[in-house]
DNA sequence: GAAAGGCATAAGCTGCGCGCATGCTTGACC
DNA sequence: GGTCAAGCATGCGCGCAGCTTATGCCTTTC
């Protein structure tokens, strides 16, 4: 097997056309230069320099040698540089999978964000399937989870922040007009729910402020669809806060009692330098 | 300094998935390949592959690495490669200084001949200069030089060809009428000749044919300004044989006693594959 | 619960490559 | 022309890197 370090023996004495130089550049000695070269032209069975009384002189293959050595090490000096860029977080890949409505307005926000930091990592998305078990997967490197979600074992923790969970309701609802809304009030309402993961959540402690179980009549998982119910006055929906605003034909007041979501990122034990500054721009307070 | 081993490592450890099957199909033990693959992990800072119950699995700068190590490999396959043709003589570079006559006619019929049995080796060709001096210089591998020339010190001659001295007379002079012409009836001619090498050579031979020296009255180093002075019947001049054919207002004549040079090729001692090569090209009867 | 597959670690050994010392050749200088 | 200096080749001994063998630990699977 080929020896870079030749290669680079081979490249200086091309560069100083001389055994001695080449070897006084390389902190050793003259004879192990000589032995090397020996011993590379003896491997490919070629002549590449021509001994002179005053140095060495490359061959025609000697040259094409020389020349294809500079390639290699190229390539080894971008491998370094790039593992370099790796270890540092200059380089490297965050991939994100986030529920809903994260993806509305806080990961890109974050995004944003994170890519002003690190201009050369790349950062990927996805919205949907079950993010725990991407991550464990391998799948993804972050995934954004919600208190409503029980994290896998073997993975990282970190709390990101409390979404609180707002009250959608339509513009003309009767209880529209305030800035909160009490929940036991809204006892008789309909209610729109998803199946997963932007949902209810635990319906039992919805059920305690309610004073009695929420009566759930449409399914819809996608925001946008649910905002068009809402709109329509087919039925009322929590609406996280986090989601960002809503249509204009749409009013979120804060019930009471409140209610809130915890948000968290997991992520794999002992993550890269890319994921590793990721969660810390995730967990920097906005 | 990283190791051309550890790169193929680790490229067989991204390919199979495993430590174990990477060692097994480079011949090695498992240890072996954990402690390269660690080693390579503590150097760069990163982690490169996640250890899982069933195998590895390449983290986002593992993945990197073995991308840029197949890079580096392919560069390495490459140098191989071509060592190889230059060791085969397949590929190579030949450079060939020859005097001007041997460039009319001889030297591209040749090249052509080589060309089209190694069509990957580069040819070249300088006519003028000090063809001797070039090829101990290393500027050529392989000059040409008549027997006028004296080859230097330290070189390998082969001997190729003996080329017949025709003399060229205007067509209509009172000799150009038959096959041959008698030197001694040349005596009284005014002679054209050249500064170097295609020149009457030693005067001493032509003297004592001509029966005295001649008389040279013009010089000219291009032939087919000799060949126009030639024509305008200012003067008479040895034509080459090897130096083909010449404008239709001159004839060429074989003078009795005959003339002639020996053409020779000579380059450094123990030459590549490529110049070998070219060597016997040169040396095959035409 | 036991067995197997796979990675990590420790210990010992081998071989490759380096440094040191020396010889040889060639060109330069007086 | 004789001596010196510069530079490459070679022989020898040694140190270190990396491999193999042996073993442990963890996880999965039957």
């Amino acid at each position: 097997m080929l020896d870079l370090w030749t290669l680079q023996i081979l490249a200086a004495v091309g560069r100083l056309g001389s055994f001695s130089a080449a070897a006084g550049e390389l902190s050793m000695t003259q004879p192990a230069v000589s032995r090397q070269i020996a011993t590379l032209e003896r491997r490919t069975g070629v002549r590449l320099f021509e001994r002179l009384p005053r140095g060495v002189r490359p061959t025609g293959a000697g040259r094409a040698a020389i020349e294809q050595a500079g390639r290699v090490l190229g390539e080894v000096a971008l491998f370094e540089t790039r593992m370099r860029d790796h270890a540092t977080g200059r380089a490297g890949r965050v991939r994100v999978s986030a529920f809903p409505s994260a993806a509305t307005s806080y990961v890109p926000e974050r995004f944003r964000a994170f890519a002003a930091l690190h201009p050369d990592v790349e950062l990927s998305l996805t919205v949907g399937g079950d993010p725990g078990a991407a991550v464990v997967a391998g799948e993804v490197d972050v995934a954004l989870l919600t208190s409503w979600d029980t994290p896998p074992k073997g993975v990282e923790v970190l709390p990101l922040l409390e979404d609180e969970l707002l009250v959608a309701l339509a513009r003309d609802h009767p209880l529209a007009g305030g800035e909160s809304v009490r929940l036991r009030e809204l006892a008789a309402e309909r209610w729109i729910d998803g199946t997963h993961p932007d949902c209810l959540g635990p319906v039992s402690r919805l059920a305690a402020a309610l004073g009695g179980p929420p009566g759930i009549s449409h399914v819809c998982d996608d925001w946008n669809g649910r905002q068009g119910l809402v709109a329509a006055g087919v039925g009322v929906m929590l609406y996280p806060a986090m989601a960002g605003a809503v249509r204009s034909d749409i009013r979120l007041l804060r019930p009471s009692p409140r209610l809130s979501r915890s948000v968290y990122a997991v992520s794999l034990p002992s993550p890269g330098a890319a994921v590793r500054a990721f969660l810390s721009v995730l967990a920097r307070p906005a």
